[in-house]
DNA sequence: TCGATTTATTGTCAAGGTGACGATAACTAC
DNA sequence: GTAGTTATCGTCACCTTGACAATAAATCGA
């Protein structure tokens, strides 16, 4: 027999953003006061609605974009997973769609006192429960802190939350921000500039800084990441984050 | 200025399910032949409708039972992502949840002649072009088989393809069909049970088989993945499929 | 101007992991 | 029994990593 299908729910469909950076050699996450009931005044994931004929990614990037007041986001943005409908929010069955940022430190414009306002938070806080988050919004950021530390393994998306060019002390500092860890800085330079396909040195140096002027690095080309196809496996052997 | 949120879209919502399992040194999938437009009589992934109160994982092993006819669908089930609801199907705007399952190969009910008739089929056939699925199912087949392939590198879930016990040789099998590489069964023996926390001897074997008899393992208690928790990475350093 | 300090970069070395492959062990098939 | 097959244990060269010495090239302070 046929199964019988039962009307098929439609559900509101959001989209939120768990935006990472790293300023000052700490991770922060890109938070909003919320303005309307529920957790009125509580902190939260940037997001919103899902429009019609919008795709996932782009609704993701549209809220950050309004949200922030930022028109252009710099970074990478990717899917990072759906938070089922079932109870997460007292006024219904939404399902979310969460998406992870990972970019350089941009300043978002502190709206007028009546929009929501967002800024950047540091992880740890949120992490040691001195910072609150609304709805699911805790496990979200846990599951996109994990997500991103263990791409910082294997792929080149480290470079994602630097600028165009960076030195290898900069990158080191995400990494360790990231991960929470130190690393020997001439290990890690050994590996960086070691693995083929991942850096490419631009011939320019930092200058006035302290210490000894740095080499400026780009992404290669090569270690691009595809729109659309997976971000490809440039550090290979990978370099892992320290266990125990 | 408060922003003007539009009403919020309600989308009907479907979750899709990628099941692999390696049967005779093959990795397999599981795929319907449709038997309502559109796309009638094609081949697709299995799935449904989510209903109203449910849970994302939970509805997919929902619709999996019912269109195997199995009840207890045994693996790991998890969560791949979500393609957004933009033209992905001719009828209009529909989000889909896909997930992936890996698990032994168990056999699925040839329902009767006017059920939705579920069976599997090579990987390889579809990624070939002789095998045609219906709306976006071959890109998320390849995402299924992307993340797959990852996670056996750095997570015990190559144990989800066998039974309960198994031998160092199916587990090298498993990996062997998912990556579509050979691998040194001495090295591969190595690296499996060289890995601690990852393999506990039964202290059984086979019988019965040509060659000497090999000893019956399961995954160790260690390395059961914890509900609701990341899959461990209890291969580490990672166990890298061949590059290049 | 001249160390003192700071940071970048190049090496060195031992330990551990991997790929390639030899050698046995313990069965089944005939 | 003998041949064939599969499992398991070893060996060895090579590569990568972690720990850490040494040098280079700037800024900073007096």
């Amino acid at each position: 027999m046929p199964k019988s299908y039962p009307a098929p729910a439609r559900f509101p469909v959001t989209v939120d953003v768990v935006a990472l950076t790293v300023s000052e050699d700490v991770l922060n996450v890109l938070l909003i006061t919320r303005l309307i009931k529920p957790f009125r005044g509580a902190l939260a994931l940037p997001g919103g609605f899902v429009l019609a004929g919008e795709d996932l990614v782009t609704a993701a990037g549209r809220e950050l974009a309004e949200e922030t007041g930022v028109e252009q986001i710099p970074g990478h943005l990717e899917q990072l997973g759906s938070y089922g409908p079932k109870g997460r929010d007292p006024r219904g069955d939404v399902l979310t769609v969460a998406h992870l940022l990972l970019a350089p430190n941009f300043p978002v414009l502190s709206a007028g006192s009546d929009a929501e306002h967002a800024a950047w938070y540091p992880v740890s806080q949120v992490l040691e429960g001195v910072l609150k988050l609304a709805f699911d919004h805790e496990r979200i950021l846990a599951d996109a802190l994990e997500r991103a530390r263990s791409k910082l393994e294997y792929s080149p998306l480290g470079v994602a939350f630097c600028g165009e060019e960076f030195t290898i002390a900069q990158l080191r500092a995400v990494y360790e921000a990231v991960w929470g860890t130190r690393l020997d800085p001439r290990n890690f330079h050994r590996k960086a500039t070691g693995t083929p396909g991942f850096l490419e040195d631009t011939g320019r140096m930092t200058t006035g800084d302290a210490g000894r002027p740095a080499a400026l690095f780009r992404l290669a080309e090569a270690a691009r990441p595809l729109t659309g196809q997976p971000t490809r496996a440039v550090l290979n052997p990978p370099l892992m984050r320290p266990r125990d």
